[in-house]
DNA sequence: AACTCATGCAACCGCTTTAAA
DNA sequence: CTTTAAAGCGGTTGCATGAGT
C-alpha cells in the first residue's frame, strides 16, 4: 500500500489554478486524454502533481460539469441518497449526472447538514436527534422557564412537573418540547415538515421506508426535533383564540399539561 | 470607510482500494 | 502471494467574497 509522493517533496506547484495551467491541461487532455496521471504533468507541461491535475480536471476542468445553484429535485436526491448511502460521495454524485463528489460534499456541508441541524434533525442518521449536548441549550431554557412558573403559578403546577415514573412510557413522549403540533398519527409534523420544503421528497423508496428514515414522533427516537420556543408562542398567540372557541384539544405548546391554553398567565407570558 | 465575521468553494492531505509487477 | 505504484475517496483547510456593524 504505497503512498504517492507528496507534491511538497518534489518542489511542484500548489495553491489555486491560473487560467494558463487550466489551458494547459485542458488542452491536453482534449488532445490525448488523461491516460495516467502520474505522467501528465510533464507531458502537459504543468509544474504540478499528478493529483492535482486529476482533481482540477473532474472537479472544474471537465466539459460535462454542471455549474450553478442545485435545483429543487437535486436537493431531495442528495437528502434521499445521504440517507441510504451516508458520506458516499462519489456514489451520491454518479446519480447527479454534471455534479462533482467534491461540489455534493459541499453543498451538503454548507448547506443541507446546516438545515437539518436547525430542524432538529441528525445529519448523519436522518432522525431526530436524541444526544443531550444538542438539546441542552433548550432543556436549560425550558428548565429555567420551568422554574418561573412553579414561583408564580399554583402548586398543582407544581406537582404536574414532577417527573413521571419509570413505568410512564407514553407519557415522557410529552416531556420534551416539539413545536410541531402533534397528532395520533403524527400527520401534522410531517405536514409541517413538507411546508419547510427540505424533507418532502417522495420518489426512490417505499413510503415505509421513507416514513421511517424521515419519522418525527414515534421513529425510534424519544426526543422531538428541537424548536425554537418562539416558534410555538407565536403559534399560540394566533391560534388560541380560536383554539378556546372552537374546543381545540391539541395545545400547540408543548407540555399541555403544564402550559394549559386557558391558564391567564401562559397568554400573558405569551 | 474600515473592520469583523460568516459563508461558500477550490484545493490539499492522507488513508484506502485497486491493479500491475 | 507479496510488494509497490497509482488512483480513488472523504475529511479538512484556507482563501475570497459578501454581509453586517
Amino acid at each position: 500500500m504505497g503512498r504517492s509522493p507528496c507534491c511538497d517533496e518534489n518542489g511542484l506547484k500548489k495553491g489555486p489554478w491560473t487560467q494558463e495551467e487550466d489551458e494547459k491541461l485542458l488542452h491536453y487532455i482534449q488532445k490525448n486524454g488523461h491516460g495516467s496521471w502520474r505522467t501528465l504533468p510533464r507531458l502537459a507541461g504543468l509544474n504540478r502533481c499528478g493529483k492535482s491535475c486529476r482533481l482540477r480536471w473532474t472537479n472544474y476542468l471537465r466539459p460535462d460539469i454542471k455549474r450553478g445553484k442545485f435545483s429543487q429535485e437535486e436537493e431531495q436526491t442528495i437528502l434521499h441518497l445521504h440517507s441510504v448511502l451516508g458520506n458516499k460521495w462519489s456514489a451520491i454524485a454518479t446519480h447527479l449526472p454534471g455534479r462533482t463528489d467534491n461540489e455534493i460534499k459541499n453543498f451538503w456541508n454548507t448547506h443541507l447538514k446546516k438545515r437539518l441541524i436547525q430542524m432538529g434533525f441528525d445529519p448523519m442518521t436522518h432522525r431526530p436527534r436524541t444526544d443531550l449536548f444538542a438539546a441542552l441549550p433548550q432543556l436549560i431554557a425550558l428548565a429555567a422557564l420551568r422554574e418561573q412558573l412553579s414561583a408564580l403559578c399554583s402548586p398543582q403546577l407544581t406537582a404536574a412537573t414532577t417527573a413521571p415514573s419509570a413505568d410512564d412510557g407514553d407519557r415522557q413522549s410529552s416531556y420534551l418540547p416539539c413545536t410541531f403540533p402533534v397528532s395520533s398519527d403524527g400527520q401534522e409534523a410531517a405536514n409541517q415538515q413538507q411546508q419547510t420544503g427540505l424533507i418532502s421528497y417522495d420518489g426512490g423508496r417505499a413510503a415505509g421506508d421513507d416514513a421511517d428514515v424521515f419519522a418525527c414522533h414515534g421513529g425510534g427516537s424519544s426526543l422531538p426535533p428541537l424548536t425554537d420556543l418562539s416558534d410555538a408562542a407565536a403559534s399560540m398567540r394566533s391560534g388560541s383564540a380560536t383554539a378556546s372557541s372552537s374546543g381545540f384539544s391539541c395545545s400547540p405548546l408543548p407540555w399541555p399539561e403544564f402550559f394549559p391554553n386557558d391558564d391567564p398567565f401562559i397568554t400573558d407570558f405569551l
